[in-house]
DNA sequence: TAGGTAATTGTTATATTATTACATCAGAAA
DNA sequence: TTTCTGATGTAATAATATAACAATTACCTA
């Protein structure tokens, strides 16, 4: 079976179905495994903010969300989001207030997202020196870390280049 | 002079009016260098975000600001909050949706936060070696950095030995 | 000094993001 | 069945942030 990660550089003219499938395929098993719930609700959420690598604002998930849950309230979208961002299958953009859905969701979490201001996709990366950098930083500091938001902004190279 | 940089490794116990009149006496610098006004609403804005080294709220600041300013309201607030990260004198920590004093106005910005969950304190370091790691990491994915959020929120050293 | 211009502030309204509290419902366990 | 738990429905409201336009102030120059 093919890993999240191994789809992690995805160019613009991808096959984006199979993100997709991939995504919600894992998501699916992850919770079995747990024994939580993907409720139809949680599924058609997690679903819609996978219709692209942009991250989505709450009430943009709220409106999309609506044809298909009559009686969607806030309420409805942010519990969801939080069930989601719990079980790691989706991440919170502090920086945008959106939520993008996470492509590592079976391994290591608190990547780093490359946030692009043209197309506004939302590339995560493991980064693994700058996350040994960020440990050794932190032990000198004396400071135990219990989360992190690592998020660059800027241009990715498919805007760069066109 | 003592710059704001020396001063990095702030203790509970450390003399807190050297922070406020070092930040605010480099401010003023800063804005006399660039023929920017730091206004009196400025001014007071800076000063009450100085009162701790912990994050304030955008609505905590109107509240404290209208003793002194009847008017206030909360453009008054995001105006002045524009103003001062513009000029680097303060940062938005992005996950707290909060703004805390800069201890190096007059040189690197963008530095790593480390967020204690417990006294609420932000520290801000320069953290060379996560700098880099971060540039040879954007350059290796062909991405163009315009600004950092680096966030990382934990207990910090003081609290953990207490 | 007067007049013109740009920056700053005043003021009102509203948009956006998020949470709380309590009621209801559905499914599993006893 | 009863009971418990987790999920959802529903309404209200809190918290965060911006837009638009008017009035004022600071600053430059004639
Ligand atoms: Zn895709
Ligand atoms: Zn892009
Ligand atoms: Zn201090
Ligand atoms: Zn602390």
């Amino acid at each position: 079976m093919t890993s999240l990660t191994e789809l992690n550089q995805y160019s613009s003219e991808h096959n984006h179905n199979q993100c997709v499938s991939l995504a919600l395929g894992t998501a699916q098993q992850l919770c079995n495994q747990r024994g939580v719930l993907l409720t139809t609700i949680r599924h058609q959420v997690l679903t819609l903010i996978w219709e692209s690598h942009k991250a989505v604002k709450a009430y943009e998930l709220l409106d999309r969300l609506r044809p298909l849950q009559a009686t969607a309230k806030p309420a409805t979208i942010y519990r969801a989001l939080d069930f989601l961002i719990e079980q790691g299958l989706i991440h919170r953009v502090e920086s945008l207030n959106a939520f993008v859905g996470c492509r590592c969701s079976d391994q290591q979490h608190e990547q780093l997202l490359l946030i692009c201001k043209l197309c506004e996709q939302v590339d995560e990366r493991p980064a693994a020196e700058v996350m040994s950098a960020l440990l050794e930083e932190s032990k000198q500091a004396g400071f135990m870390i219990h989360s992190k938001a690592i998020e660059i902004h800027g241009i990715c190279s498919d805007c760069s280049t066109k």
